[in-house]
DNA sequence: GAGAATAATAACATACTTGTTATCGCAGAT
DNA sequence: ATCTGCGATAACAAGTATGTTATTATTCTC
């Protein structure tokens, strides 16, 4: 399992940093996969929520939030949008091009 | 089509403004394919490339890529990271909690 | 007008994520 | 030991994005 005092530290990933130098897409995928797990995960234990229930609060079954905390699959967006509804995470994507200079933004 | 100016212009989707209020999901995933689109498109503008230049420079073929610029399909993380290889395009994806300062408000 | 290049679309196969049900192992309580 | 809740996993169906080829309309050039 994971530890828990990380999961209350797992802030944001950054596609670039991920995908910065010889990493393989395939670990671009898990590590979002991963990150994903860690938020879910984290707000499940905070909240003192088993799988069945929080399943009930997103309006899925126990199952697919094993699935999504065991953080073997790339979520999609509207699963991402799924859990930002039903959890109140933000999820940010920003697109900037990265030869008109860095955005302000960041 | 899309005026160019436009497309200069065009930053990032903040997911939580989207979905911040009655906006539904299918609107959500058209947003960010319509996103994506104006960047590829306008990328590829600026450069002067063709569709099948582009494609190859992206490994892939030009309906691939009529059909990324279509912006009528939400893309996959995998195909962001193809893109912002690809084009040296940056994307950013953010995981939050809600309340940045504060603990668990929901 | 003929020809070439470009962009859009159709059509199909493939891969992957998700939805769902059933099941299994495990720990705690009675 | 039994029962109950929890979490993980298997297995299958369904939806969707992608890979790919072929085709069509359009525009530009000659």
């Amino acid at each position: 399992m994971t530890k828990l005092s990380e999961l209350r530290t797992a802030g944001d990933i950054r596609a670039e940093d991920l995908a910065d130098d010889g990493i393989r897409a395939e670990q671009i995928r898990t590590a979002l996969a991963h990150a994903v797990a860690l938020r879910v995960l984290a707000y499940r234990v905070e909240h003192g929520l088993s799988q069945t229930a929080l399943a009930r609060q997103l309006g899925m079954q126990q199952p697919a939030v094993a699935r999504l905390e065991a953080g073997d699959h790339e979520p999609t967006f509207s699963t991402l949008e799924r859990l930002a509804r039903g959890l109140g995470i933000e999820f940010h994507i920003d697109i900037t091009p990265a030869t008109s200079g860095l955005r302000d933004t960041a």
